[in-house]
RNA sequence: GACCCGUUCGUCUAUCGGUUAGGACUCCAGGUUUUCAUCCUGGCAAGAAGGGUUCGACUCCCUUACGGGUCGCCA
């Protein structure tokens, strides 16, 4: 029996976090077993769904990197893939309930009637749980059909899970008390229920559920922010899972491989968004100057920066020192411009040496008698400058990095003398030494 | 309120009865780097509480507390 998963997003907002690793570990566990995975778009409420959202579904699976073998725009032998096209087949169902008895009307609308018996199901991650439907108050009969005709989630979700032959569920804990209904429902149809595997939620980091406005919540501000899709696709997997060994940096390949639903916790994780932004580091270090480069381009023109000639050069003496493509236009701008500002506290570092400002003119005079221009040239000025001071060459270091920077941290100085050229340098130097 | 799931450093987590409770992020301190960053080393920091069971419990059981989820003609 081949493995069939599926993501059912509706298509009622913005792609979340906690649906992306929803629809992750679906796509995982079918990679690991060779299996399908399934897009079905569950838009049964039309006052609810919007195309925006359909989109945003379909872009940042897209993004993501998680491609469907069944849904919309692939096809499959067992669509359509929107539920909103599927209404004969749920009248066809809906049809054996009829004739067996179990819905009755009410108020215009049609209700299942549930046994009233405990039900207990197996999750592949909550273990036996059990849901006693005795009581009555605690679980009244289910409505299947609308008034207006149309059905309910948990009527379609069944009938789509069965007829798609769906071997195993993998949803968000918040759809753990749902199961026994979908079971006792399937129950009715005679059907085989698939597994069902309930991960706990994504939660904000302080403690509160992670809706849709929450910073990070959203899928389409990753990429807005810089992030690589194989981090936050990383970073997300290891919420509520971990592969059991002590590694941490995985591509979606390799998280294929070691996926396994009996390594997911069951206790909900918090969201932190520092540590995803160390996991993008880690991803990025793995880049080509050239990739990272045209990846970060259109950052650096949003910031209205230009992009120069020796743009490659630039990028390469901060492509190690970023953790998204988001801080290169800051880390960048003064070696793209001359228009760049002074980091206050770096400043007043560079006064507390009261010898700066003559160490800086006397540098600025020596990097003009230079015959030839290079990073290291202008490394051996800056040492015989300080030598001949009597002063240290460390001493000299500083001062010129806020010269030619305006702050405290940035790349090698070698690199910067060698992209700002003589006379930038130069000019710099002396703008900074007027104010020493 | 009822029902369900959960509870190890601030955060993500390892531990399937016997460990000095390990790793990672963050933070701090050293070292390397003539500078910045990377990097290396070290440090801070945890079993919610109380009862059992057991020779022995973070691990099993119960209670309490706390957190999350669910109780729709939303999905």
């Amino acid at each position: 029996m081949t493995v069939r998963t599926r993501f059912a997003p509706s298509p009622t907002g913005y792609l979340h976090v906690g649906g992306a690793r929803t629809a992750l570990f679906n796509w995982l566990f079918a990679r690991k077993h060779g299996g399908v995975f399934v897009l079905r778009v569950e838009d049964t409420d039309e006052a609810r769904n919007t195309d925006e959202a359909r989109q945003a579904i379909f872009d940042g699976m897209n993004w993501l990197g998680l491609d469907w073998d069944e849904g919309p725009g692939t096809g499959g032998d067992y669509g359509p893939y929107y539920q909103s096209e599927r209404k004969p087949v749920y009248d066809e169902w809906f049809k054996k309930l009829l004739d067996s008895g179990r819905v009755y009307e009410d108020g215009g609308a049609w209700r299942f009637r549930f046994e009233r018996k405990p039900v207990t199901m197996q999750d592949l991650v909550c273990g036996e749980v059990t849901i006693d439907y005795r009581d009555e108050s605690n679980t009244p009969d289910m409505v299947v059909k609308r008034s207006d005709g149309s059905y309910v989630f948990h009527f379609v979700n069944v009938v789509d899970d069965l007829e798609m032959e769906i071997t195993h569920v993998i949803r968000g804990e918040d759809h753990l008390m749902n199961t026994p209904k979908h079971l006792q429902l399937i129950e009715a149809f005679g059907g085989k229920a698939p597994q069902y595997a309930h991960i706990p939620l994504i939660l904000n980091p302080d403690g509160s559920k992670m809706s849709k406005r929450d910073a990070g919540a959203a899928v389409g501000d990753y990429p807005k922010q810089g992030f690589l899709s194989a981090a936050v696709v990383n970073f997300i997997s290891l919420l509520g899972w971990n592969p059991k060994t002590e590694r941490e940096i995985f591509t979606l390949a390799e998280l294929a491989e070691c996926f396994s639903l009996g390594n997911i916790n069951r206790a909900p994780a918090r969201f932190d968004l520092e540590k995803c932004k160390w996991v993008n580091q880690q991803h990025l270090l793995g880049v080509s100057v050239a990739d990272f480069a045209a990846a970060a381009q259109p950052f650096v023109v949003a910031a209205g920066l230009p992009i120069a000639e020796n743009y490659l050069e630039v990028i390469a003496a901060v492509k190690d020192k970023v953790r998204l493509f988001g801080d290169v236009p800051a880390a960048v701008d003064f070696m793209l411009q001359d228009d760049f500002s002074f980091d206050e506290d770096a400043l007043a570092k560079a006064r507390g040496n009261a010898s700066a400002g003559s160490l800086l003119a006397a540098l600025a005079v020596r990097f003009s008698g230079l015959s030839e221009w290079s990073g290291d040239a202008a490394k051996a000025a800056l040492n015989e400058t300080a030598l001949a001071a009597g002063a240290k060459p460390g001493q000299l270091m500083f001062p010129l990095r806020v010269a030619l920077s305006g702050r405290a941290h940035g790349p090698d100085l070698g690199d910067i003398l060698s992209i700002l050229g003589r006379e930038r340098c130069v000019t710099r130097l002396r703008a900074l030494a007027g104010q020493l």
